[in-house]
Formats: C-alpha cells, sequence, structure tokens
DNA sequence: ACCTTGCTAAACATCC
DNA sequence: AGGATGTTTAGCAAGG
C-alpha cells in the first residue's frame, strides 16, 4: 500500500487500490448528473450509477440542499454505460443536462469537444434552483494543488519527463494567474518536487544545463490521478494547441503517454491507465465524450477501494479501444474482441 | 484539540 | 559572481 512508503495526498486518509483495483477517482455530483443525463438524453442509457456504494436509479437521490457545495464535495461514483437503464426521461432535462455550466466556467472549448455521435439539442435553460457556482477566471489563481499541475505538466509532456524550467513554463501556460504571481511559487513548485515522494529526479540528459529531469513514480502514479480527481473542475486550456479541426477531435499529443500504453499491444497497460484516460478525457471534455463510447463501454469511476465489482477484461478493452480511437490512436495490432 | 495536508517563506548548498 | 536548481526547515491556514 502507498501508505507505507509516501505521505498521503490532502484528504487521503488509507492506501491506494492495487493496481487493477478500481482506482479512486471521485467527480462532483453535478458532473455525475451530467454524465449520466448526457448518456441518457442521448438514446443510451446507464446500465447502474452508483454513488458511494448507492446504486441510484432516481436522481432525486442526488438532487440535496447541498448541490451548490459539489464542486468541493465530490462524490465518489460508478457509471457504466449499458443496456438496460432505468433513468428518468430526458425530457426531465433542467440545467442539468445543459453543458452550459461547463461553457459557462470555460471548461469545455468548442475545439476540443468531440463531435458527437447523436446530439440532442439542449432545452432552454430554467432557472437553477441553487445558485451557480462563482464562475472560474483563468486569470485567478487554479484550484489545483502543486503537486497536480506538476503532474499534469508532466504528464503532457512526450517524454514523461520535464526539467523544472519546463514545469514552470507549463504551469504559466496553461494558468496565466502564475504569469504575474507572486516568484513563491517556483519556490513551492521545487519544494514540491523535492519533498513529495511522488515525483524522482533523473538523470539530466546531455545537454539539457543545469538541472535534473522530474518524472512521475510510476508507483505513485494511481494516487496523483486519484488526487487529480478530487480537484473540484477540470483544467483549462488557455493557449490550445492546433488542432486538426476537420477531424475536431482530441488531440492525440494531448496525453500521449496514456495514448501509447493504450496502443501498446506487447505490455497491456494495467487498469488504473485505462482508467486514468478514461478520466483524463471525461473530465477534459465534459460528458458528451461518453457518446464515443459503444453501448457496451464501462466507465468506471470510483472512490471505493473496497468496491469488488468484476468486469470483464473485455468490456475494459473495449473500452480502452474506444478512448483510443477517440483520441485518434489506431492500434497497430488490434486486440481480438 | 489534535493531526494531516498544502502553501509560503526563507536559508542554504550546489551547479553552470 | 550571479542565477537557477535542489534541499531543508519553519510557520501558518484549512479541513477532518
Amino acid at each position: 500500500m502507498f501508505v507505507d512508503c509516501m505521505a498521503p495526498m490532502r484528504g487521503e486518509r488509507g492506501g491506494s487500490p492495487a493496481r487493477g483495483a478500481r482506482a479512486s477517482l471521485p467527480l462532483p455530483r453535478r458532473l455525475i448528473r451530467q454524465i449520466a443525463r448526457h448518456v441518457a438524453s442521448s438514446g443510451r442509457s446507464l446500465r447502474r450509477l452508483e454513488v458511494s456504494g448507492r446504486i441510484i436509479d432516481n436522481f432525486d437521490d442526488i438532487e440535496d440542499a447541498s448541490d451548490e457545495s459539489d464542486m468541493e464535495t465530490s462524490q465518489p461514483a460508478v457509471a457504466c454505460g449499458g443496456n438496460a437503464g432505468n433513468l428518468p426521461p430526458a425530457e426531465h432535462d433542467d440545467d442539468l443536462t445543459s453543458l452550459s455550466w461547463l461553457q459557462d466556467r470555460n471548461l469545455l472549448r468548442e475545439p476540443r469537444t468531440p463531435p458527437p455521435i447523436c446530439r440532442v439539442p439542449s432545452p432552454p435553460r430554467t432557472p437553477c434552483k441553487a445558485p451557480p457556482p462563482p464562475p472560474v477566471n483563468a486569470h485567478a489563481k487554479p484550484p489545483y494543488s502543486f503537486s497536480c499541475l506538476i503532474f499534469m505538466a508532466i504528464e503532457a509532456a512526450p517524454a514523461r519527463a520535464l526539467p523544472v524550467k519546463e514545469i514552470y513554463a507549463w504551469i504559466i501556460r496553461h494558468f496565466p494567474y502564475f504569469k504575474h504571481a507572486p516568484q513563491g511559487w517556483k519556490n513551492s513548485v521545487r519544494h514540491n518536487l523535492s519533498l513529495n515522494k511522488c515525483f524522482h529526479k533523473v538523470a539530466a540528459a546531455p545537454g539539457l544545463g543545469k538541472g535534473s529531469l522530474w518524472t512521475v513514480d510510476p508507483q505513485h502514479r494511481s494516487t496523483l490521478l486519484q488526487a487529480f480527481g478530487r480537484q473540484p473542475v477540470p483544467p483549462v486550456e488557455i493557449e490550445a494547441e492546433p488542432t486538426d479541426t476537420s477531424r475536431n477531435a482530441p488531440d492525440p499529443q494531448l496525453f500521449p503517454y496514456l495514448a501509447r500504453r493504450l496502443a501498446d499491444t506487447r505490455t497491456p497497460p494495467g487498469a488504473d491507465e485505462y482508467l486514468a484516460a478514461a478520466t483524463v478525457l471525461a473530465m477534459k471534455y465534459g460528458p458528451a465524450v461518453l457518446d464515443q463510447l459503444p453501448p457496451e463501454a464501462h466507465l468506471v469511476i470510483s472512490r471505493c477501494a473496497r468496491d469488488e465489482h468484476s468486469y470483464s477484461g473485455g468490456e475494459e478493452r473495449r473500452t480502452a479501444e474506444a478512448l483510443l480511437n477517440l483520441a485518434g490512436v489506431t492500434p497497430a495490432h488490434p486486440q481480438p474482441s
């Protein structure tokens, strides 16, 4: 267990699930509803939506008064695409089905949003009972811990290793707040790199100059993913790289490591890597990303380490293949179904 | 009240 | 020498 070899991250009191077990990636309730309703409204259905081990078959179950605090109080969830759903009909949609709250928060950017297979026109918005969450200003301090920022920066690097200077640059590029922030934040980054066991220093590449390359310890990777999943909002791409708009699909370079790992037929990726891809895509592109998955695909997001659900490898593999296609990565040797 | 986590500041050493 | 990098310590705030 990770607690034996590293300091737990914020909010973590126990160990992490072993490789292959369900990883812990909570989603805000509002996003859970978004996912479930969007799947339902697009003609698909959920086989199950599970929150904290409780099967949700009625969305009133999660329509509670604490709604406005959704983004701060993430709830564990398991959402599975399937064919035997019993969700409320789409005409019950209100602001929860619309992705406008994400747009309002500048979290879904049109060029990055994958084309839906079956787009259902969003109904006109009705006034929300609860006050909307405060808008996220891209120039405000990001709601991510430094460990998550560093993790994202390293994860986005093609080599999954970055010198400190590049980590600074990535953070500034994606979170302009730091462009004019007091210089102390760089100290915090270095402090985090040194102190956090999730990050490892590797030998400097020739010609790199001073400093070392920093990587994410593979053993602690899922822990960082969990921490990432606990963050209240997905990251905002401020300076998006030019994408192939004709395809209008996610940039396969965005998460090169995950794409490469999922495409690797010689060394099968672990369940946490499938899960990481699903989570990263879902968090980045919003619930609409689920439209891209085949009906039998599973997206499993759960905090419960004791979650003993059994899923066949085929389901995970099909999900991974769907995500691969979504990411624009075609396996050289498609795995047999 | 206590503990954990994260942030910030600062001092210091090392390297280029 | 000066700046960048890396390590360590300390204090504080927030939340459980």
